[in-house]
DNA sequence: GCCGTTTTCGGCCCGACTGTTTTCAGTCG
């Protein structure tokens, strides 16, 4: 999809437009249109080709034309035009903390550094705080930025990240100046992955809980200490911000740390036309001044008219105008979910026995899991041969008959080999209570042989699911070049479901295919692959993708009672929306 | 550059913090 394309375009355009010291408000429109497009459901080439650009929120004549040129040439000449102006290395500059596009700008013009080389350099031989606006203070926080940004991590993953901010805050809950407390930005919206780790705490004891909060022992480095935030680094690199409000003002504190950025602006923009003014600490009558709520989160939403929207939503991805008309989706729930369809044992690459992960999914309350091992082929993952396979039916008979309260559902996680066949024939896998297919190898194949490996699986009519369908490894390996809206439309035509794989290193598919999937009609399953009685944990990872999705509780196969998904799963052509 | 229940022109979210300044610009979230 070009989508990701064009939003990285708009994003440089954006950045080179600070610089430039250009219109702030034509920059946000670029800024605007790189969120949008980063959100977009669909494919821009079909929107355009459709004729509907102009009811994309946020593109207006300028920026249709721009997409239609870089559609049709593959190249944009504003944006070329611009990078002859400002070089790549000068935009480069703004990954660096402190320095801002005015900064980026003076240094480039007066010294010509266009290289984060060229401004170690500059700073070592003390040639900026000469410069008009900086000084020695200036020089040293650049410093401090650029060896920040050198040993600078990845983002961290969503799965990294809420261990080490439920283990502060349950250490933080603990103190009685605490009155309330709570994980805010990007994370409490469960984004993929996430910047920093930001907390929010109601108190009239700030100065006590900061204090605690700057000596807890997995604290390396305190970056500011205030009354009301502080920042800290603790281990990995990962930096922790905690902010403390009055009682009276926590929800309004809520709603704005939690974001997004956009989503805020838009209910700011809102509250004007309401004579409402928002900020951390309440909302004001703009004319009185008077304060008219600030306490809870979801009195900001109605007195803008709207339903209390789930942080996952907050993204600017539509969630407001659907509010403003109530037709926001109930989005699923972790205890939607009666079981878990992708699990592995030590039958081939998991950890523990069979009976080991069902005594785990019943403590978890769910009616069914699915035992999924790998097939044959996979021999670095101790595939399962044929003859592997009927012994493990026995055990799984044999289970089934002794154990209470759970049913466990016969599967395989089939190989899809590089010619596309399936790794193991029809007759075995109709015997199968779950089929899930999934590609591990020939990785790098071309996009349309790849694609149609897929799509074969999915004309298989004992093929359920398809696992991890582009195969993802955030931060490590890119998607497999795969065309996912061919996919999507045969997944639709054969009933067969598309997995949101929970590991928190692949949340694959992701929010915004899920979301293309939905309105196609696909319907999808939450596994979470996991190898070991510990990974059947990670399946909030797979709900919050789902939520970020806008998927409810009948787009997902395993919220169905077990008569109900086997029930599914006997004809999945029938489930088909052709 | 986008947008419209007064508007096709004139608006566009809001505040904290920092450092370099004598009243404010730049950056961040």
């Amino acid at each position: 999809m070009k989508n990701s394309e064009l939003a990285h375009i708009f994003s440089q355009i954006a950045k080179i437009l600070k610089i430039k010291g250009e219109n702030p408000f034509k920059i946000r429109a670029y800024e605007n249109i790189v969120s949008v497009l980063n959100g977009l459901p669909t494919d821009i080439e079909t929107v355009y080709r459709k004729g509907e650009l102009n009811h994309i929120p946020g593109v207006g004549k300028a920026i249709a034309k721009k997409i239609e040129e870089y559609l049709t040439t593959n190249k944009l000449e504003y944006y070329e035009r611009l990078n002859e102006s400002v070089p790549f290395g000068v935009v480069g500059l703004l990954d660096i903390l402190e320095i801002g596009p005015k900064t980026a700008g003076l240094l480039y013009e007066k010294l010509g550094v266009d290289s984060i080389e060229k401004l170690e350099k500059a700073v070592n031989e003390h040639r900026i705080k000469d410069l008009p606006g900086m000084g020695e203070k200036s020089e040293e926080n650049i410093l401090r930025g650029i060896k920040a940004y050198k040993k600078r991590h990845e983002r961290i993953l969503l799965g990294n990240a809420l261990p080490v901010a439920s283990n502060v805050i349950e250490h933080l809950d603990g103190m009685k100046e605490v009155q309330k407390i709570s994980i805010a930005g990007s994370l409490r919206r469960r984004a993929e992955t996430i910047g920093d780790i930001d907390i929010l705490v109601a108190s009239n004891h700030p100065d006590v809980i900061m204090k605690e909060f700057t000596s807890l022992p997995q604290v390396d480095e305190i970056l500011s200490e205030g009354l009301t935030k502080s920042s800290v680094i603790i281990k990995d690199n990962i930096q922790i911000d905690l902010r403390i409000v009055d009682f009276s003002s926590f929800g309004a504190a809520l709603q704005y740390f939690t974001g997004s950025q956009n989503h805020n602006i838009r209910i700011r923009g809102l509250a004007q036309k309401h004579g409402l003014k928002i900020n951390e600490y309440g909302v004001y009558d703009t004319e009185s001044e008077e304060k008219i709520a600030g306490e809870q989160e979801v009195e900001i939403y109605k007195i803008l008219n709207l339903p209390y929207i789930p942080p996952e939503l907050r993204e600017d991805r539509g969630e407001i105008e659907s509010g403003l008309k109530n037709t926001l989706p109930s989005i699923l729930e972790l205890s939607d979910l009666k079981g878990d369809l992708h699990l592995h044992t030590n039958w081939s690459d998991g950890k523990n026995s069979i009976l080991e992960m069902a005594i785990e999914a019943r403590e978890i309350g769910y009616q069914y899991i699915a035992i999924t091992d790998h097939s044959q082929s996979l021999g670095i993952a101790a595939g399962l041969t044929v003859e592997k396979l009927y012994e493990q039916v026995k055990e799984i008979k044999q289970l089934n008959s002794e154990i209470k309260d759970i049913t466990i559902l016969h599967g395989i996680e089939v190989d899809i080999k590089s010619d596309g066949s399936l790794d193991f024939p029809d007759e075995i896998l109709s015997e199968l209570d779950i089929v899930i297919a999934a590609i591990h190898s020939g990785l790098k194949q071309e996009r349309e042989q790849l694609t149609q490996r897929i799509i074969s699986a999915m004309q298989n009519r004992y093929v359920h699911i398809i696992a991890h369908t582009t195969g993802r490894i955030i931060g490590y390996r890119e998607p497999y070049q795969i065309d996912i809206n061919r996919v999507i439309k045969i997944a639709a035509e054969t009933g067969t479901a598309l997995e949101i794989n929970s590991c928190p290193e692949r949340l694959d598919l992701n929010d915004v295919y899920c979301r293309t999937a939905k309105e196609k009609g696909v319907q999808m399953a939450i596994g979470t692959d996991a190898h070991n009685t510990n990974g059947l944990k990670s399946i909030n990872y797979g709900v919050s993708v789902a939520r970020r999705g806008w998927l409810e509780k009948e787009d997902i196969i395993n919220t169905l009672s077990l008569n109900e998904l086997l029930q599914r799963l006997k004809n999945k052509k029938k489930f088909s929306k052709l």
